[in-house]
DNA sequence: TAAATATTTAGACATTCGTTTAAATATTTA
DNA sequence: TAAATATTTAAACGAATGTCTAAATATTTA
């Protein structure tokens, strides 16, 4: 949980995640995307693999990058508990 | 939505949060749930406001805090985006 | 008006974070 | 096997973060 918020947290991070949604791809074409050193992405992708936010599958001397379900439900399930308070809103304290 | 997301990452924020679903409540009785300083949280609650999820009006000399939904609608937008990649069953409560 | 209460603001400090360059590991190709 | 390619790991460093205590601001009450 506070693994998978701080993922998302970081902008880059969260552009690798959009990106993503295209369809997998392999480290050096996500680093493409971003004008930061290749270390650099190497570490947010490894946050958000930490996160369950993406998968890694090594292909040969590639490691592809996917997106992963279960970090999105961890999120989406914690922001649902709020989604009943906005619709059924509780009494304000007295005022 | 860097605010908002970064408001989000903290886990006493997100118990605060979590705390005001229950109903509105001024900053003293959020103190109250947290063994932290007053000026912590009302640090905390400063970030939460930045980032539109919560809302504060003064009462007096109370300030009552309550869930602001335009930061949640914000995120659960953003989040929409990989609903469609991963085809999420929709909520029966819409946000 | 003075004291009490509620909350924030300011300043300090240790920890975490994001970035870089250099080096290491793994795989493919010549 | 050696060189080239893909990616990560390590070490360093400035910037951002979360926390605290002390002081300031605003409001209510005696």
């Amino acid at each position: 949980m506070e693994i998978t918020f701080k993922a998302i947290n970081d902008p880059t991070r969260r552009e690798i995640l959009v990106f993503l949604i295209g369809g997998a791809q392999n480290a050096g074409e996500i680093a493409k995307q971003f004008s930061m050193s290749k270390p650099s992405i190497s570490h947010h992708l490894d946050l958000l693999k930490q996160g369950n936010l993406i998968l890694a599958e090594k292909k040969g001397q590639y490691i592809i990058y996917s997106l992963n379900r279960s970090g999105f439900e961890l999120v989406h399930g914690w922001f649902q508990g709020f989604a009943h308070y906005f619709e059924f809103p509780k009494p304000k304290i007295r005022l």
